[in-house]
DNA sequence: TCTTGACCCTATAGTAGCTATAGACATCAG
DNA sequence: CTGATGTCTATAGCTACTATAGGGTCAAGA
């Protein structure tokens, strides 16, 4: 199949399929005598375990990894527990500040009741002035 | 006071500085004979309030035109609420998608116990099929 | 006076993960 | 044959910075 009907079965966009390829995470494919990508079972395979893994917001460089390791495996497969165990901690902490932010946010919002005078924007004076808005410490809230 | 100071009271970093002075977001500052930057009380508070908006995830546009208001206050000031409300449900989702995914990583982690043969982890078999990893529609977890 | 080290300057390129655009060739239906 | 669609490459753009190279400035100490 040529790449338009590969993006369509899989979702993905022809860019970003190219993209893929030029960046390693997919074999470069044969070729019509014009030049199109022709693909076949393996390829679409390899690109629907691509996907998977990014939806599961795994790095480019931590596909590469596991693609590595699908075309060869080993018989050690406890790095792929830790990444998962890294990537999940990761998550959780990435939850926990947007559950904050969002708090904050929310605590700026309810300065500004609408159809307030701009000059006196409650929401404006919060942001000018970090004791007004929140116990906003200097850390970055993400 | 010089770009250093600023840098060290506001805990921005001076590559930092001259960015959103670049773009924007920050006057250009006077300059000694020699072309140092040199900072006063306004330039001052002008990139707390850059950095308590970014603090808040609040986007370089969404920060410039928090400015041009801050600069010139207008009566009406709707927008912002509006602004807030979107970023308030924003974050929201955002939260809802890291659990989702989460749940997800925890399902697939729980796969492998650990010294498994890599032929057979279970994570690997997961990330190859989409049926074995979870209900996993297309669609973007992020 | 010379030197050393800390500070500052500009300009450019790099990061992740794509997306968009321009300009050219291929393929197919009518 | 013509127009519409599909494909190709190469390059630039997006966010929000960060890093690097290669230089100038300034104050203090020997």
């Amino acid at each position: 199949m040529k790449i338009g009907e590969l993006a369509k079965i899989t979702g993905c966009k022809i860019v970003t399929i190219r993209y893929y390829e030029k960046e390693g995470l997919l074999t470069e494919p044969e070729r019509t005598k014009a030049g199109y990508r022709l693909y076949g079972k393996e390829d679409l395979e390899r690109l629907e375990f691509v996907l998977h893994c990014r939806r599961h917001g795994i790095t480019r460089s931590g596909v590469k990894k596991l693609l590595a390791f699908r075309d060869k495996p080993q018989p050690d497969c406890s790095w792929i527990t830790a990444l998962f165990d890294a990537h999940i901690a990761n998550a959780d902490e990435q939850i926990r500040s947007l559950e904050k932010l969002k708090r904050h946010l929310e605590k700026l919002r309810n300065r500004c009741v609408g159809g307030d005078s701009g000059a006196t924007c409650g929401i404006m004076q919060g942001l000018n002035n970090q004791e007004l808005c929140c116990a906003c410490d200097r850390a970055r809230i993400f």
